[in-house]
DNA sequence: GACACGTGGCC
DNA sequence: TGGCCAAGTGT
């Protein structure tokens, strides 16, 4: 694709994203870093429109690293609610007291030292150095390799796990001027979030559709390897989220007799309660009864 | 690279 | 209705 053509592209998503940007609270000019990291971990897997409740009760409750850092990490884990995956909560507290302990209470700028942080993968040391730093990197989230996959490549979606072939292209496709960069990152991932989305997107809508070579191509359906789906019902992620769920909703240690009845498969709820305390997820007290962890 | 890991909304 | 999907990470 000719070097017009590309600056003709990141010129209209970023005047798209000026225009139709999405008010996120994280997004406003006040925002800490630390909100940003707490953001970006929240929304992990995670639908933006339920992070948002959570996400203000604990910047209110821990407005910096080292607030969380003094609370037992049972708290982060019963203030994460229902948002899911819940060890997201411990490797928060984790994160927080890293931050606290040897970064002087301030969230590092650099993606290789928010890697290293316990929860902070590839994605989200990039899209934090990006978000609250303006730092110019690659930030690759699945939004961004769907809307990426149509637009350079033909896909109708992206591999199911990121490729180097993709990582080439983002670094690629990423504008030089850091602030064009900046804003690029976080316009292709909303444009992926309310445009480009997996099913149904709205390319009547889509700043670049004449040069998505996805359209061009007469939209065809995704081809590639079969996404294998989730099971749920019966799993022992169920069992685990309904034991959590208990402890949670009891705001103090329960007895073994009640964890038993979230789940008669004993056998099962016995593994998931001992899995769950190999997490971290729960204490045993050693009567019989068991808590989040202190 | 495959797999485990929560939860809820949508079509 | 139920499979699909949502700003992934760690093992």
């Amino acid at each position: 694709m000719p070097d017009n053509e590309i600056a003709s592209i990141h010129r209209r998503i970023i005047e798209w994203y000026e225009r139709e940007q999405r008010p996120l609270p994280w997004r406003t000019p006040d925002c800490t870093a630390w909100g940003v990291l707490l953001s970006e971990v929240m929304a992990q897997q995670t639908p933006v429109a339920r992070v948002a409740p959570i996400w203000a009760e604990w910047l209110d409750r821990w407005p910096t690293p080292a607030d969380l850092a003094a609370a037992a990490p049972g708290e982060a884990v019963r203030h994460w609610g229902r948002l899911g995956y819940p060890r997201r909560a411990l490797r928060l507290h984790a994160a927080a007291t890293a931050i606290a302990n040897d970064h002087d209470n301030v969230v590092p700028s650099d993606p290789v030292q928010l890697q290293a942080l316990p929860g902070i993968g590839s994605y989200t040391a990039a899209a934090v150095a990006a978000f609250a730093y303006g730092v110019r990197t690659v930030v690759v989230d699945t939004n961004v390799r769907r809307v990426e996959a149509r637009l350079f490549t033909g896909d109708a979606l992206a591999a199911p796990s990121l490729t180097a072939a993709e990582s080439r292209l983002a670094a690629t496709v990423l504008p030089d001027d850091d602030t064009d960069a900046a804003t690029w990152n976080v316009a292709v991932m909303e444009l992926g979030a309310v445009v480009c989305t997996a099913t149904n997107p709205d390319c009547g809508a889509c700043p670049v559709l004449d040069s998505c070579a996805w359209q061009r191509a007469g939209a065809p359906a995704y081809d590639g390897p079969a996404r294998k789906s989730q099971k749920w019902a019966g799993t022992d992620r169920q069992v685990r989220g309904k034991l959590l769920q208990a402890l949670r909703d009891a705001h103090g240690p329960l007895p073994r007799a009640q964890l038993d009845l979230v789940w008669s498969d004993a056998a099962q709820r016995d593994r998931c309660l001992a899995g769950l305390i190999e997490d971290g997820l729960v204490e045993p007290l050693g009567d019989e009864r068991y808590a989040l962890p202190s």
